[in-house]
DNA sequence: GCCATGTAAATGCAACTGCATCTATTTGGA
DNA sequence: TCCAAATAGATGCAGTTGCATTTACATGGC
């Protein structure tokens, strides 16, 4: 059995300390101003995106990377706050779109600076424009390409 | 209100892209083995670490950098699996001392091929020894040194 | 010695995740 | 047409986490 690299192993601690630190601020930011966590900035944003079209669940589920069953339960959650509306849509009984409430539209917008501030503070401020792309450059040699949804 | 630049964003999306498909990819294959999860190794590794001393739970999970229920929960569930033992101890009356079983051992023994496999697998072959030395001074650059346990 | 304060650890409760399964509907063939 | 297989989405259950609080003990000042 071969051993890795020391390297290996502290590159995978500090990028799991990395990422929790910045969910952990991220979200404690958030808590902070009574806003809703981060994983639904990301839906309200992709379902923003969609416009007055909405979204099918199972699309939104493909663009968050998230399980069937994690997409329905947020979309429950969302929905009760108020901030989705989910309607039959009629070419497919199985179905149903999602579209976004102004209140959902304002939450998100609420949410933005908060996250940005954020990201500036624990990334922006401690790291230079070419150490963030050289940054980025390695990450995606260690995330293999998305397959497909 | 400051806007970050895109390639924070983008830093932040693949940072936690990358350190979620690593844990993904970590924490399947010891499922598939019928092992723990990650977050036991880490415990058992530390309580290892201590000896026949032991340690306290209190001392663990600054190590771990968990919060202090989650150490105790975690110590409940590694205990009913038989890995540890928990003792009174005569000296403080409040705590207990953490010890390392047989089967704790061999637990943790049997994980670490799966785990060690894993990180080359995902880290290991994907990027050069200098590129990962690059990647861990930027990443440390990032987190900011632990706040002294 | 007594009490306020601090520290070690556990725990009730609500929220969230994973897994498997279930319901409803659509689709593609025989 | 009819039915097996596929797809969209929901859900029961167990496990896990976060938060706040609780219990038990220790310590320092008076």
């Amino acid at each position: 059995m071969t051993i890795p690299d020391p390297h290996t192993v502290e590159a995978w601690t500090s990028l799991f300390r990395a990422s929790q630190a910045l969910l952990d601020g991220v979200e404690s930011g958030l808590k902070a101003h009574g806003l809703p966590q981060l994983s639904w900035y990301d839906a309200l944003l992709e379902i923003e995106k969609a416009g007055a079209d909405g979204i099918r669940p199972f699309e939104l589920k493909e663009r968050l990377l998230l399980p069937q069953y994690g997409t329905s339960r947020l979309l429950d959650r969302v929905a009760k706050a108020g901030l989705i509306t989910r309607e039959d849509v009629e070419t497919d009984g199985r179905g149903q779109i999602v579209r976004l409430t102004e209140k959902g539209r304002d939450t998100r917008k609420a949410m933005w600076p908060i996250y940005a501030g954020a990201l500036i503070t624990l990334i922006q401020s401690r790291i230079s424009p070419s150490e963030l792309a050289e940054l980025n450059r390695l990450l995606h040699k260690i995330t293999p390409a998305r397959p497909k949804a």
